[in-house]
DNA sequence: ACGATTGGTGAGTGGCACTATCCAGACTAG
DNA sequence: CTAGTCTGGATAGTGCCACTCACCAATCGT
């Protein structure tokens, strides 16, 4: 397969597919001479995951790339591989002027909340410090949050995760079995966020509003920034 | 107050609150003279409500106006607050070559677990959309994946959706709870998948790995993009 | 033979979130 | 009253990111 054929397949723009070749998100093709290389089956199938991490996960492509050679680097060794990949940070989070990068930073909230969870976690685990950070940022703003508020959510988080690994554990093969966690593990978060809103806005209106919810009499659909 | 110490007392360089009150996320302080103006305790708040929702929840400046509006707008009128704000869509969210964004577009997959659910909310929640997205993508990838695999997802998300009601009706003053409800919705997000990915990794080294896990001899810190 | 296509590279684009500079006017210390 | 600092407002510039375009010699299809 020539790369029109890839960007043919795949609904890549050609020019995209170069970008990515040269960024090395996707590995180069096997050359048949000078100005001639023959893609794959795996090439596409790269290339649709990097569309799938960059576009519905929000991930930058830098972070996509991580993600992906992880993925290839830990085939198989699905524990190590899910550790490595929750040190992937998302497009445009973090404060840009914070620089709290120091790993091995105290996160005593986080802290105190997987001990009373009981939960066995490395200290590196970056999500500790974004529990932190969220918490000083809510009280920051005169909202009394700390994180005993979020012992209910991590119970319910906890359930979440066994879910995750039940589903995974059906896979026999352990190359896909790695694949598989890393994906449903990132790519499910839209989802599960959406699903909180929409269980949101059926509780609201079955506490507060019998009337209407405002979604539909909505003026105009907004934006993020995107096209 | 003027604007070096709204500055100060904020953080937020100088440079940047002019950017902020050109691009009318601040509203302009009241004017004094032609080239003097008075701020005051509630622009330093909204100012912190900026930094809070581009920083720890990583929304544009434009989607953080747009949040920050519908709070400005519709204060006390919670239910109506939200629907609103759900229309907010996070920075770098979505294929920018797809161009889905037709609110009314059937979301079959979405609203079969509505109905599953019995949930009654509004057939232009956007949340319908990234379901539906996100569970296309899974399925272009090979993963089998359709809405009743989400709908234990979906059980517990319910759960969620009652602990942040559960919470914010114990604000009476109804200002107050409008606010609140946005601001625990928005920031709360990545604390929650924080919370997962702890508990993913605990279930990990629970069911799999007795020895130690990978994020603690991880080789470097990848990055993002960001700082 | 020859026009179309290819892989590779360097340079350009547009959007975003700032950041720097400038300016006339205003306040402040001496 | 003056010198120096600060202010709000405007314009232009910066750096980064994710592409996108243009070009080139080599190669392919016919």
């Amino acid at each position: 397969m020539r790369i029109s054929e890839l960007s043919r397949r795949s609904g890549v723009p050609n020019a995209t597919i170069k970008y990515y070749l040269r960024e090395g998100l996707l590995p180069p093709g096997r050359a048949t001479a000078a100005t001639q290389a023959e893609y794959d089956e795996t090439h596409l199938r790269r290339l649709r995951l990097i569309r799938a991490l960059t576009g519905v996960r929000g991930l930058s492509v830098a972070a996509a790339k991580q993600v992906l050679d992880a993925m290839a680097e830990h085939r198989g060794d699905t524990h190590e591989l899910l550790g490595i990949a929750f040190g992937i940070r998302p497009a445009g989070t973090g404060a840009p002027g914070t620089a709290d990068d120091d790993r091995s930073a105290e996160h005593p909230e986080a802290a105190a909340l997987v001990d009373a969870m009981g939960w066995s976690v490395s200290a590196g685990n970056p999500a500790r410090q974004i529990i932190d950070r969220t918490l000083q940022t809510l009280r920051s703003l005169d909202i009394e949050y700390d994180w005993q508020a979020l012992l209910p959510y991590a119970e319910l988080a906890e359930r979440t995760a066994r879910h995750d690994l039940d589903r995974i554990e059906t896979i026999t093969d352990p190359l896909e079995k790695a694949e598989h966690a890393v994906l449903l593990t990132f790519l499910l978060e839209p989802a599960l966020m959406a699903l909180r809103r929409l269980a949101q806005e059926n509780e609201s209106t079955a506490r507060h509003g019998g009337d209407g919810p405002a979604s539909t009499a909505r003026p105009a659909p907004p934006e993020g920034h995107g096209p």
